[in-house]
DNA sequence: CCGAATCCGCAGTGATACTG
DNA sequence: CAGTATCACTGCGGATTCGG
């Protein structure tokens, strides 16, 4: 609970005493692709002991990163969410993990590919101005993963899971390799994919998803 | 040695194996600044221990974001120094800073401001825009302070220490607070300060540091 | 002096078990 | 489902020592 500081008066330092713990920016990841409630956090993340979990939630609460709500009427229990300043981190995260991109090579044995981890690849590829004044949904299915794109009227959301509302195009993926985004792009301009849906907007998908750099 | 793995093929993880250890972060930021040696390092770390500061060394080394250079001829021993691939983290660095910033509160007791600090915080709210064509070099200095930024055709190099070459304009500020940049910036506004050189250079200076959010 | 290696005590982490 | 409790272990902080 004593958060190790660094005696600098530095935004990167302080920062990391806030976020820079072991495991804290992945929790802020997967809680960037949307609200969810402990175990799903702990099914993310893999070898997290659930204590550690426990330890980092309630710093970033502590910190005003986070917050507990009460889950809403159909399900119950607790969610963790992001707040508007752990919202602010988003760019951070991206940017991190675009140099990260970078330095990933071919994957470990054994490693597997988050569904938060596209969510959050796809705001990183998101072509903006390419977007302007659209509206559509986009649900992509891949064995073992389910994330959605929703854009409205230019402005992108992103999560795992399915879509919030009836997605306009759904994308079915079987890739060979592990579906990361590049790996279903790639898929999708060769055609390998399943569409069902206004078929039309596979290319719009492709348009407004143009990695730069960080695929 | 054992860098622990998070089992997980996705950018953001791979960094926080790569950077994401307690002090390796601050280590990079300040070699961001320029290379230095050993205790460098430490004199600017303070509260780290010298076997931590070595091995984090090691491991970058064997990432390939650090090298070790022999120091040319005046001085002599190992120099530290970013590779080109370390470079490219600046813009994480950076980002996460400007986040960390808006969360950095009063000074606590015992903080001071690290010079490395100063010259990245100048990076990230460098207007390259404004400064375009530009070629002039600064020299801030402060108590335990001197920094100085080089505007070469409107590329900016920024680091610790006196300018390499001989600086157009000398700025010495004797600030009642910490000497970070924004406090530098005011009190320059302010006219508190000792000019020494071409006095118009203050005016640009001004306004190619234009703080955007991120001072 | 520079650049570490070594040793020790302790806090943070990982793994497992258990509970409201 | 959402954590707490326990305990072994490893990495970190602090100090000292050591070779170029």
């Amino acid at each position: 609970m004593t958060n190790r500081d660094f005696g600098q008066y530095c935004g990167l330092a302080r920062a990391l005493e806030l976020v820079g713990e072991r495991w804290t920016m992945l929790i802020v990841r997967d809680l960037l692709a949307g609200p969810r409630r402990f175990t799903d956090l702990l099914d993310g993340l893999p070898g997290i002991p659930t204590n550690v979990l426990s330890t980092r939630l309630k710093e970033l609460e502590a910190s005003g990163i986070v917050e507990r709500q009460v889950a809403p009427s159909p399900q119950r229990g607790v969610l963790y969410a992001m707040t508007e300043m752990g919202e602010a981190l988003q760019p951070a995260i991206i940017t991190l993990a675009v140099w990260g991109n970078s330095q990933l090579g071919e994957p470990r044995p054994g490693e597997f590919v988050p569904a938060t981890t596209v969510a959050m690849t796809m705001r990183a590829t998101f072509d903006s101005t390419a977007a302007e004044g659209l509206t559509a949904t986009w649900e992509l299915r891949a064995p073992d993963l389910i994330v959605h794109a929703q854009v409205i009227d230019g402005a992108l959301r992103t999560g795992d899971g399915p879509a919030p509302v009836k997605p306009d195009l759904v994308m079915t993926f079987k890739p060979d390799d592990l579906p990361t985004f590049r790996a279903l792009i790639q898929a999708a301009k060769g055609g390998l994919v399943e569409l069902e849906g206004r078929q039309r907007l596979l290319a719009t998908f492709l348009r407004i998803f143009a990695p730069k750099q960080a695929a």
